[in-house]
DNA sequence: GGTCTCCCCGTCCGAATGGACAGGTGCCGC
DNA sequence: GCGGCACCTGTCCATTCGGACGGGGAGACC
């Protein structure tokens, strides 16, 4: 268990594929990752399609993958994680990404990933994780392992709106009356006092203007 | 002008130090500029104070600096970009940066940057303003340059508040109600008011859920 | 002294809000 | 069909809020 990770391993050498829209981080992943001689690059890729090409043809052991891809969308990078994960059972994927995100750390395990690491690593912690999701082990750096350990943790469930209600409370959230939001939505000021009513039940808040707060704080302006 | 622009120039090499925390980076950075005969990487620093002390040491001539260095704070990307121009007046700051910020943009060429691109771009443009910031000249990305033109409109003027008005606003912007910021203030209902008022008026607003929406726009939450 | 800003406090009133009760409609699953 | 859910609408009422008037005091600056 010691003996073995040596740098120069005796079996064949790891094959991997970058993915990440940075040509740059690309080309600092390489230069390090060349070095290593139990290690080898064997293709990139700066979008999702690509990335799959890429990895139908190379069929690498490791996919080191940034999941915020040039869309913005971070779920592109999710579904591209569980694609490869799922067509190739064996694939060793390693999210490499630049923030931190709690609830992501947990959607790239759910999507399939084997570890976690942010960009702000140093290069022989990098090659630690790489050389770990490689033996099939797990591999996280501390702020994600933290936000690992936060994402567990019971949390007081955020409610759940109706599709009417989320409608509602994005006008409520910009400081609209309600004689507003119902001109806004087509419904009567009385309706709007209804569901107005149903959300600060659902939040535990006994005023509008905290209702702005909360949904604030959540995301929803 | 266009014939100056050859690879190969005649000239001695630009000597460009590396600022940025990431080791990945850096290493992709030399990986990309080694292969420039015209550029040479003469030092690297992940840190504000390192990075000052190698600029002290090598004399570059460009310096490339991710403005979010490991503490998290902008600032101190923005005071040692001001402090490099200061002391070496020829020298040129080229930031590179991962995140587009309006203001950070504006911030960055007032702190004495030449040029403001983020590290999305293609090598060959990142080559293209590197060289563009040696000639002398300004490089920007295009989002760079549009955050650039959106910050040059001569906007509303942010309202400028009291303290009093700002301890109001900061508990207004939590949802509580006049009432319960009075007691939080030993401060009379009717004072209150009249705080209130002031910042409706000075923000141009018709409600406290407005006022509330506002705030959280402006960070004050 | 005069002027200015900021802070404090009051009254009055119309409008908006918070909260309760009592309905009606349409859709879905059992 | 029947219950449950989401959605819509109404009335009634107490409280709060928004906005208007008024006033006073402390400190800075000229």
């Amino acid at each position: 268990m010691t003996t073995e990770r040596q740098t120069t391993a005796p079996t064949a050498a790891q094959r991997i594929v970058l993915v990440d829209d940075h040509a740059i981080v690309r080309h600092g992943l390489r230069s390090i990752l060349e070095r290593e001689s139990d290690l080898e690059v064997v293709g990139e890729a700066s979008t999702a399609a690509e990335a799959a090409a890429v990895v139908e043809r190379t069929h690498p052991s490791i996919v080191l993958l940034d999941l915020k891809l040039s869309t913005g969308a971070d779920t592109e990078g999710l579904e591209l994680c569980a694609r490869l994960t799922e067509r190739h059972p064996g694939l060793a994927v390693l999210v490499l990404t630049t923030f931190l995100d709690d609830s992501l750390v947990v959607e790239a395990i759910r999507h399939g990933a084997r570890g976690y690491v942010v960009k702000d690593v140093d290069t022989t912690e990098l090659l630690r994780s790489i050389r770990a999701v490689a033996r099939n082990e797990s591999a996280f750096d501390s702020h994600a392992a933290a936000a690992m350990v936060r994402s567990m943790r019971v949390q007081p469930e955020q409610p759940r709106f109706t599709e009417r209600e989320v409608r509602v409370l994005k006008l409520l959230a910009r400081g609209l009356s309600n004689r507003d939001i119902g001109a806004e939505l087509y419904i009567s000021e009385t309706t709007v006092k209804f569901h107005v009513r149903n959300i600060m039940r659902k939040m535990d808040v006994g005023s509008r203007a905290e209702v702005v707060y909360e949904a604030s704080k959540m995301g929803v302006i």
